[in-house]
DNA sequence: ACCCAGGCGGGCG
DNA sequence: CGCCCGCATGGG
């Protein structure tokens, strides 16, 4: 068991981030899980109690010990961000005051970046309930089994690098099959993404942007949910009408002028403001619907 | 039927 | 640089 402070589980695993992809959820008055499945084993997480105080309970299987599995949830979850620190640094209005209350216990995943890179590379001009059947179509025709209880892990990219482009295809990606294998494999060659990390915030980004399919938005998504970099602020359609909504009375702004603003306005941070900008936006429905 | 979806690449001025 | 367009596909 693990006691956790400011976190909610459902609210982290669905406000659209990779684990709402393809990981197993089961919400409602009496369950509260989430499993997924990692390239060490399976991983079972139960939250009790509430988002302001409550507990974790947790299963593992596979290569997992206790203390690796402890320190995996710990990592998956964002449970060592200092959610009370960062709220102080966002909450400098009104307004973020308001998404951060109503959104209390929502933090930033870390995942894997291959899978991070192939789930956002999917994403472009396309709906979270088609991201998700397709990674999901991912796992299940190119995933390698762990054991015969755990399910399939997410492929990697010689797995992608190797397939045909129908295969791809195949899985739904429509026009996007072509990214996919380049990235696929530039990423089995001579794209290093294990040590893409290691590199500051605006560099890291740059390189990124050099893979095919590769933009300023899933550049940011990958930084941010993939490596952990909360200094990333991915624009999306959502939050481009959600910023200029709140902040600049409904007027358009090019996506360069909001990354100024959101450097300005939450620093460091900007990522966690994203996040809940983001979901704040589609919960209230800001000039869409909802779809998933 | 029509519209849109966590954008990006390429071609233009 | 900025702007504009096409893009596969399935669900509302």
């Amino acid at each position: 068991m693990i006691r956790v402070a400011d976190f909610d589980l459902q609210l982290t695993v669905m406000s659209g981030q990779p684990l709402a992809f393809h990981s197993d959820c089961s919400f409602g008055n009496v369950q509260n899980t989430v499993s997924y499945v990692t390239s060490s084993g399976v991983i079972s997480v139960k939250q009790t109690g509430t988002s302001l105080s409550g507990a974790l309970e947790y299963s593992y299987g596979g290569e997992y010990t206790d203390g690796s599995a402890r320190a995996e949830i710990i990592r998956r979850f964002g449970l060592d961000h200092d959610l009370p620190s960062i709220y102080s640094r966002i909450g400098t209005d009104d307004l973020m005051k308001e998404a951060v209350s109503q959104l209390h216990g929502l933090r930033i995943t870390r995942n894997d970046p291959w899978e991070t890179l192939l789930c956002f590379i999917v994403s472009q001009f396309n709906n979270i309930k088609r991201i998700r059947n397709t990674t999901r179509m991912f796992i299940s025709r190119f995933g390698e089994g762990i054991d015969t209880t755990s399910g399939k892990r997410f492929p990697g990219p010689e797995r992608f690098a190797n397939a045909s482009l129908s295969s791809i295809r195949a899985c739904g990606t429509g026009f996007r099959d072509v990214y996919i294998k380049k990235a696929a494999k530039a990423c089995s060659m001579d794209f290093d993404l294990s040590e893409l990390g290691s590199y500051p915030y605006a560099e890291a980004k740059a390189m990124l942007m050099g893979l095919p399919g590769v933009g300023d938005k899933v550049a940011d998504c990958v930084l941010l949910f993939g490596y952990g970099k909360l200094e990333a602020f991915p624009i999306d359609t959502w939050v481009k009408k959600t910023v200029e909504s709140l902040y600049f009375k409904g007027s358009n702004m090019p996506i360069r002028k909001i990354h100024e603003f959101a450097y300005e306005q939450w620093g460091d941070m900007r990522g966690y403001a994203q996040q809940y900008l983001f979901w704040h936006g589609r919960e209230s429905g800001f000039g869409g619907r909802l779809d998933a």
